[in-house]
DNA sequence: TGTGAAACTATTCCGTT
DNA sequence: AACGGAATAGTTTCACA
């Protein structure tokens, strides 16, 4: 399915999607109009679903990760929707994983502040009922990439 | 510093960083040019860092998510250098965090299975002496947006 | 800032391997 | 079936108002 040289083209591209296309085709030793074609397939294909742009969190005044844990008290039976609908009005919550085991959550949060996530905290618990949330603070953060193994990196 | 066009153009591009100018700029009722003045300065000033292709996890064959969570056995004083080179070394990690409280770090793995997860954790544990390792398989992912809160989307 | 022209970049076509 | 080169189409940037 996927060539060499697909996945080196979609390993520069996780990177820089702003590459001219004559530079991706040097990087991968194809003629541009070869490498549009490729790229193009690629997207047809779902392979690369979109390309967004990667703000800075320091400049954007959302420094700070939190990750919450998350056990539910499963009352009423329609507290997944509920959840699920929280997850999308919450801003903040950049990411929410349902994890094997028990019924546990694991959100993602990014937030200015304490005072901010104290903010958004208080706006969870006040939509669901939850048997327990454990809040890890993120303090630094060693490795934030969002490309995914190609195995031709 | 930002103005409510400034933060509407970032929300924009968060989502979809390939839309052409023309279009970024009907969106927030500005000229192709302005708008490309804009988005030159919003790179030049460091708010955006870069734009990066989106792959498909499942596409990938990289659909399964593992956080783990990692405390430190101490005795060498080198871990510290040991562990941020493994983390550069294996691309199946794409998150590392230092988290507050105990020394304790929150590892996100993106593999294609189960048996890809054990060889990627056996990487982990052959470099560095750790005391506990705990590990929370993702079974669906809720929600998961790179884009930051702009507080004008 | 907006308009329009110029420069640049990307895509499609076509002949070739 | 996929490539490279040339022609075309589209996008961005610049000069100027």
């Amino acid at each position: 399915m996927l060539d060499d040289r697909d996945r080196r083209l979609l390993a520069w591209l996780q990177r820089d999607a702003d590459m001219p296309l004559s530079d991706l085709a040097e990087r991968v030793h194809l003629s541009p109009s070869a490498c549009s074609r490729r790229v193009a397939r690629l997207k047809e294909e779902g392979y690369i679903r979109r390309s967004v742009a990667v703000l800075d969190r320091d400049k954007m005044q959302v420094p700070t990760t939190v990750f919450v844990m998350i056990k539910m008290a499963q009352h009423k039976a329609d507290w997944p929707d509920r959840f699920r609908e929280s997850l999308s009005d919450i801003a903040e919550i950049v990411e929410a994983h349902r994890l094997a085991g028990s019924l546990d959550y694991l959100l993602k949060i990014v937030v200015g502040n304490m005072a901010h996530y104290d903010t958004v905290y208080k706006r969870i618990i006040s939509r669901i009922e939850l048997l327990d949330v454990s809040s890890c603070i993120s303090m630094e953060t060693l490795k934030d990439d969002p490309a995914l193994p190609t195995a031709y990196a």
